[in-house]
DNA sequence: CCGAATTGGAGAAAAATTTCATAATATGCA
DNA sequence: TGCATATTATGAAATTTTTCTCCAATTCGG
């Protein structure tokens, strides 16, 4: 499959010359609207030359203007579902009114927080895993469920994981870590004392620390070694809905996306597990 | 949206000109692939002249050859760059690459199952749930984070739920559920003996059951008054990456549109109890 | 053979690319 | 640091390519 521009972006951006990042940022901006302009409209949006954009063009790969319009144009379909979110539910929507808000809103969060990745953390974070012998999911309330989805994915692929999801426990594992330890404190607002608490004393104990939030000058975010940041709407920190359902996929993004790092970086170790777990499961099942 | 072209040549196909009709029958025979001809070589290609593919193009109601060179490639992929993934990360992915794909991945996961959604299901059991004394939720290993989210969803909202993991009290909680009860029972694969068989034992009990698969064939389906239905990839159902990765946050949406449902039928009840959650989490957080 | 409809050719217009001169920036050296 | 020089980035203009428009030639039905 043909790569899509945002990756081109990212994968070239660093090369890019200065007006040719003002193209890069507009198109990056505008990812969802379909690109009617003629390069010279274009060049005129941006106050640059056509010859600007046309060589931008082929830095991405593109064999000119025409073409990137033209892959750019296949690929708008897919975006556009996002695009549409500061979408207010509103309470007299109908059902499919909220089912197409709910795609949009969780849609563009994710696609949000994969735009600001870091992914140096994210290396480091993986190589942690991977050099640890055990593995600790921290988070209270909503963020409960996502560190038993990490828990799941780990174990099955081999690797020692474990939840927390009350203070006190949290205290009494964060203590008993050590340098062989990663732990995850995951809380959207960052605010979650139990969690920041936790990593800190992790943390002192030479415990590898990692902050999945929101807000990365919150007490957890601080609390880490390494913060990693998930989308949140401009609007308002207090559970409109009863809770950040954005948030809660986008903190499953990040782990999905951590858990494929540590899979791919273990040298087949992982798949092997995963092989194994899968015919143990198979057995399991079919014995019954 | 927009017409397609195809059902733009169905509809003028009778006013077409004889060359045009080249034109139109060309098109429709290779409408998968991406038109990258320039409005010559086009010409050249089927023996006609530019100006005859030009006035084609407007018959049809494009704005001209580029217009609907654009169009074409929006349509040529309705989404198929994202559709098929996990299975084809490769492990010499870099992270960039992983993110992106992943991005892809659950998103037109989402799209698809909100695109396949039976809104008089959803709203049957929203209705369920709000006239319901207990809601329950079943799942085993990678179901049970959904489940664990379900609950706490419902739970801040004022809604007595329940999550159960295991087969044991699943039985248990099926066998002790009454027409008072609605019973979730999520599975991916829909293969997962324990929660069909408490499915059926609290159907026969007279509770509601709803099911959240992707197999709506499987025993879990089978065993429930109402089947909702997950996207999986055509891909094997075979935890090649250790588990369905974009199933699970299908199942997440699927909650998520219910919870949403309730909280907007609820005639303010649930909302009210939000604002009291809201506000005991508040001063127990200030107070410490 | 006439006249209306259809078609293509030629050139105008628009769009995109390339070239090249200039501006901006970095580098080396005293 | 200041200055001269090399390097790189950029846009204006020229060139090429693509598309559109107009109109004359052709076809076809009567």
């Amino acid at each position: 499959m043909e790569k899509g521009i945002a990756l081109r972006i990212q994968e070239k951006y660093g090369q890019l010359r200065k007006s040719e990042r003002l193209v890069a940022d507009y198109l990056r901006d505008h990812a969802s609207v379909r690109l009617e302009m003629s390069i010279t409209e274009f060049a005129n949006t941006l106050n640059i030359s056509e010859a600007t954009i046309s060589r931008f063009t082929r830095a991405l790969g593109y064999k000119g203007f025409a073409d990137m319009k033209l892959a750019l144009a296949s690929e708008s379909t897919p975006s556009q579902q996002f695009v549409n979110l500061p979408a207010e539910i509103k309470d007299t929507d109908t059902l499919t009114d909220i089912s197409f808000k709910l795609l949009g809103s969780l849609g563009s969060a994710m696609n949000e927080t994969q735009k600001h990745i870091d992914y140096e953390d994210i290396q480091s974070v993986v190589t942690s895993v991977l050099a640890s012998r055990q593995i600790v999911f921290m988070g209270v309330g909503g963020a409960v469920s996502v560190c038993e989805e990490a828990v799941h994915l780990f174990l099955k692929a081999g690797i020692q994981a474990t939840s927390h999801r009350d203070g006190y426990t949290q205290q009494v594992v964060a203590a008993t870590a050590t340098e062989q330890s990663t732990v995850f404190g995951i809380s959207h607002t960052g605010t979650t004392e139990d969690v920041a608490s936790a990593l800190n004393v992790a943390r002192r104990n030479g415990a590898r620390t990692v902050a999945v939030t929101s807000n990365l000058d919150s007490a957890v975010a601080k609390a880490a070694d390494t913060a990693i940041w998930t989308w949140t709407p401009n609007t308002p920190q207090i559970p409109l809905y009863g809770d950040f359902l954005e948030g809660r996929v986008c903190q499953i993004y990040i782990i999905y996306l951590i858990y494929l790092g540590v899979l791919f970086q273990s040298n087949g170790k992982v798949p092997e597990a995963l092989g194994v777990t899968a015919d143990t499961l198979k057995s399991y099942y079919q014995k019954r």
